[in-house]
RNA sequence: GCCCCCAUCGUCUAGUGGCCUAGGACACAGCCCUUUCAAGGCUGCGACAGGGAUUCGAAUUCCCUUGGGGGCACCA
């Protein structure tokens, strides 16, 4: 390590959105830097010009920030290591290729395309591994100054060992070792002047003395790459962690990243801010996402930000992929719904209730958040529990209302009884609708679930709603009865 | 085609030669609780991919096979 401190960066690249992927490599780098009081650092790896993608950024610094994972230097924030976009870097890039050019370690490449196409094409062909040629490394200098002439824009390729073995150590995966005969002399700078990955992230890990490198098992293959690169540089290499990819929930292959449509219909997410709209809790996502690669002990499960702080090590990195589980994430985000203070969780729902287009205010809602609490997996399942409190515009089949082995005499009777009850309360609170209810309900001699299940549908036009009394109690009585009264009439026109 | 990585219940995992008749969690099933649905409690179902080798003894070490994943760009 070129120096005692730790320094992890996140560095994504702004082609697409911020996805779980990234999500998990980001937060396993804050938890190194923060668990061995390092510096977390984002750099914005922009070096492809093609693919940018601009508000990607904004959308990956959001995502970060919702999860809690600050940084201490990047975009934003600033550092000492600046600049932090490597678009903004292009000058290093430039004068650490030149200087190997001048060693002799790289050397310019005047190959077009076209025929590095018809290269790999003939390579595959005659079922060879396809990789560059070496066409240009050994040019003279006449022939040099006659692609100059041309006016081609050469790029530049370092130009690594046609011998022997290049070998280093994955915090993982231990020792590896690789052919040199397998490797080519890859493209160092672009033509358009810009680094490729290889050159960019070399020079940037060095020149901010970045101590962990923590990212996809995808680059384990090009490692050696990267090998080769500081060894022509004279430069130690930080610590490699190759962390397992994530596959999707099937098991088969990388998650995907085009949103996937299960077969009940629901969404399966990729991208953060996703998670985010569909009622996801940061905390639960940060601890759901710790653990898809990770574990502690096999035992413990639940752990907040500053836990994970505590007991990440990355020891605890598992080798091998692990497969999505979108169920044990809404277990999870429920379980941290549920351990949520009213008040904490009244002030998120009220949010959404908001966002949806609801005319809801924080004490309605704050009546409401005790009866749901243990029902909703995410934020967003609330509107359909209690959409009916906050609308009485809402409508349901009436033939809901007879209840198994009723019929509609029956059920008219029970609302009536209802309505009976429930018009003499002064206090319109639970203890007092329950009193009222089950004492109505004892009298006419139906079981509780029966009677409770017509004046459910009645006045939430569900079958399935939250506990009946606490729900009547925010509804308010004006209300509850008028439902009841609606109830009836429906009823009526049932019986025609 | 070539190269690299990986391999314990359906899924995420604990396990680093004897404590394993393999532990936990999600999911699933049953029961209890119960005004519906949940939540909660209890119980159950369920795995060391296969074959060799090392060893007094292998889930744990080595080899092969098989399976899975990833990579082979002037993309990251």
């Amino acid at each position: 390590m070129p120096n005692q401190t730790v320094r992890v960066r996140f560095a994504p690249s702004p082609t697409g959105y911020f996805h779980l992927g990234s999500a998990r490599t980001a937060l396993y780098d804050f938890l190194v830097a923060r668990h061995y009081n390092g510096r977390f650092i984002v750099r914005i790896e922009d070096t492809d010009r093609t693919r940018y993608q601009p508000d990607a950024i904004p959308d990956l610094l959001e995502g970060l920030r919702w999860l809690g994972l600050w940084w201490d230097e990047g975009p934003e924030v600033g550092g000492d290591y600046g600049p932090y976009y490597q678009s903004d870097r292009l000058p290093f890039y430039q004068e650490y290729a030149e200087k190997l050019v001048r060693e002799g370690k790289a050397y310019r490449c005047y190959c077009s395309p076209e025929r590095l196409e018809a290269l790999r094409a003939e390579q595959r062909a005659a079922g060879l591994p396809p990789g560059y040629d070496r066409h240009c490394r050994y040019l003279t200098q006449q022939e040099i100054a006659h692609y100059e002439a041309q006016g081609i824009r050469p790029v530049i390729r370092l130009a690594i060992p046609t011998e022997g073995v290049t070998e280093f150590d994955d915090f993982l995966r231990g020792h590896i070792v690789v052919e040199n005969s397998l490797l080519d002399d890859f493209v160092l700078l672009k033509s358009d002047g810009f680094p490729t990955y290889h050159l960019a992230h070399v020079v940037d890990d060095r020149l901010m003395e970045i101590s962990h490198v923590l990212r996809g098992d995808e680059w384990l293959p090009s490692a050696p790459r990267h090998v080769l690169l500081y060894r022509a540089f004279g430069w130690e290499m930080p610590i490699h962690v190759h962390l397992p990819v994530i596959l999707d929930p099937s098991g088969k292959g990388k998650l995907s990243k085009r949103k996937k449509v299960l077969p009940d219909g629901r969404e399966q997410f990729t991208y953060i801010h996703d998670f985010r709209r569909a009622g996801y809790l940061p905390e639960a996502m940060v601890n759901f996402l710790a653990l898809v690669g990770w574990s502690y002990d096999g035992q413990t499960e639940f752990f907040s930000r500053d836990q994970l702080i505590r007991c990440f090590t990355l020891e605890g990195i598992s080798k091998s992929p692990s497969a999505l589980s979108y169920e044990k994430l809404e277990y999870m985000n429920a379980a941290y719904i549920r351990n949520l203070g009213v008040n904490d969780l009244t002030g998120r729902l009220l949010w959404v209730f908001t966002q949806q287009g609801f005319q809801a205010d924080f004490d309605t809602v704050f009546r409401l958040t005790p009866l749901i609490r243990e029902r909703i997996k995410t934020l967003n399942e609330a509107i359909q529990w209690v959409d009916f409190v906050f609308t009485d515009d809402f409508t349901y089949d009436p033939a809901l209302l007879i209840q198994k082995g009723m019929d509609i005499p029956m059920t008219a009777t029970m609302l009536r009884a209802a309505l009976e009850a429930l018009e003499p309360l002064e206090a319109f609170d639970e203890p007092a609708i329950e009193a009222a209810l089950r004492e109505m309900g004892a009298r006419l001699g139906v079981k509780t679930g029966t009677f409770l299940g017509t004046l459910r549908v009645a006045c939430t036009g569900k079958q399935v709603a939250p506990p009946l009394f606490g729900t009547l109690s925010v509804i308010g009585k004006q209300r509850v009865l008028s439902r009841l009264r609606r109830a009836l009439s429906a009823l009526g026109g049932l019986a025609q």
